[in-house]
DNA sequence: GTCTATATAATGATAGAC
DNA sequence: GTCTATCATTATATAGAC
C-alpha cells in the first residue's frame, strides 16, 4: 500500500509525545498545561486571568513562573511543537510503518490530547513559529517523498521540492480549512477531531491522491509549457 | 484544457467585483476600506484607533458611524464576501471560460487589491462569517463538478458531495499555508499575492490534480473496502 | 511558592462642543 | 459630520505580605 499523506503522518507523529510525565505536575506544568488547553478553545487572545483560573491559580502566579504572557505562550509551544525530530526520523528509516500510513498515523493519533487543536491555531495565526514548523515539515517530506518514489510507490515528480512544500500546505490547510467548516465539540480533544476528520476527508482525499481530478494531461502539459518558456526567456 | 482548481476560481471570481464606486469615497467607505486594509496587515485585533489614524478622522467618528467595532467589522465582511453568487453562477452556464481557468482566474485577479488577504483572514480566524462563505462554495463547486463530469474534463467521483467539500478544503487551505510559509511583502496587493503563489504551487498542484501521488490503487481499495464494511455493520 | 492588592497602560465607547 | 476630551473597562504586570 502506498502512503497517503506523508506530511500529515509526520505531523502527527509530531504530536505523538504524550509525555509520560505524570510526575510533572508541579504548579508550573499545571498552568503551562492549562495554557494550551485555554489557547486552544479560546485562540491566543485569551487572557492570563483565564489561564490562571483554569489552573486553579492567581493571576499574579502565572506572571511569576513564566514572567510575562509572552513567556508562556513562547513556553507552550516549545512543549507542543518542539519535539518529533528523531521521531520523523525513525519513521523515514521504517518502511513497515510507512506501508499503512493511514491507520497507524489515525491510531497513534488516538490520544493526544489538545495538541492537535493548539498546532492547528499556530499554524492559523501564522508567524515564524508556525512557519519553521512548517519549513521542518517540509524537509522531512522531502525526504520521505524521495525514499517513497525509489520504493516504487510514488510517482516520481517534475520538481520535488516544490511537490514537498504543496504537499504539506495541501495536507495541514485540508485539515485546517475542513475544522473551519465543521468546529469540533470540543476542539482540546484530538482523538475526536481526527476521527470525524477522516470519516468526511479519507475518501476524497485518497481519491484525488490515487487519480487525480482531470481525465486528461492538458492542463498540465500547458502549465509545464508556460514554465518551460518563460524559464527560456 | 481542464479545470484545475474550480474552486479556487470560483473563489477568486467572487472577489472581482472592483466596485468602481469611485463615487463612493465618503468618510464612511473611507473609514470602511482604511479598516479593511488595516485588518489585513494587522489582523482583526487591530484597534478602532489604528484604523482611525489609517482613515485621518478621529476615532469617535469611527464608532459615530458603525456604532461599535463590531460594526465597523461586519460592514468590512460584508463588502468583501457578500457578493458573487451571480458570478459564480454565469460561470457555470459559460463553459468556454471554465476551459482556459488557469490562465483566466489568475488574470482576473491582477488587481483586486486587499481582498484576497481579507479573505484569508477570514478564512484563518474561522467562525460563522467563514463558514457560511465556505459552505456556499462547496454548493458552487459540487455544481460545477457535475457539469465537468458531464462534458468529460473531470473524474467522476465515488461521492461527489464528499468531494466538493474536499477540494474547496483543499484548494482555500492549500492557499492560506503557502501564505503562512511565504508571507507576502505586502498582504494588501493581491495582485502579487496571487502572482506568487502560482509560481510556487501551480506546477505540483497541477501535477497533483492530472497524475495523483500514487502508482497504483491499492490505499484507495483499502479506503473504499474499510467504507464498505462499516456500512454493514 | 503563592496570594492579595495595586500600578499602569490600552481599549472600546460616550458626551458634548463646533 | 467631525472633533476633543473623557469615562469605564479590562489587561498585563508589579509589590509586598504570608
Amino acid at each position: 500500500m502506498g502512503v497517503p499523506f506523508p506530511s500529515v503522518e509526520q505531523a502527527f507523529s509530531i504530536l505523538i509525545m504524550r509525555s509520560a510525565d505524570d510526575a510533572d505536575l508541579t504548579a508550573r506544568a499545571r498552568i503551562r498545561d492549562a495554557a494550551i488547553t485555554v489557547f486552544v478553545r479560546d485562540g491566543f487572545g485569551a487572557t492570563v486571568r483565564a489561564v490562571a483560573a483554569t489552573a486553579d491559580v492567581s493571576p499574579g502566579l502565572v506572571i511569576h513562573h513564566f514572567g510575562s504572557k509572552a513567556g508562556l505562550r513562547a513556553e507552550c509551544d516549545a512543549h507542543v511543537l518542539a519535539h518529533g525530530r528523531e521521531r520523523a526520523d525513525s519513521l523515514l528509516g521504517d518502511r513497515a510503518r510507512m506501508g499503512d500510513a493511514i491507520g497507524a498515523a489515525l491510531a497513534r493519533l488516538a490520544d493526544e490530547g489538545p495538541m492537535l487543536g493548539y498546532l492547528t491555531r499556530v499554524l492559523a495565526e501564522g508567524g515564524e513559529v508556525a512557519r519553521s514548523f512548517l519549513d521542518r515539515l517540509v524537509a522531512d517530506t522531502e525526504r520521505s517523498m524521495r525514499v517513497a518514489v525509489a520504493a516504487g510507490t510514488v510517482r516520481p515528480s517534475v520538481d520535488e521540492a516544490a511537490r514537498a512544500r504543496h504537499i504539506v500546505a495541501m495536507s495541514l490547510g485540508t485539515l485546517s480549512m475542513d475544522l473551519v467548516m465543521n468546529p469540533p465539540d470540543d476542539p482540546t480533544d484530538g482523538a475526536a477531531i481526527v476521527a470525524a476528520y477522516a470519516d468526511r476527508m479519507l475518501v476524497p482525499a485518497t481519491e484525488y491522491a490515487t487519480h487525480g481530478l482531470f481525465t486528461d494531461t492538458a492542463a498540465l502539459d500547458a502549465v509545464l509549457t508556460a514554465r518551460a518558456t518563460e524559464e527560456q526567456a
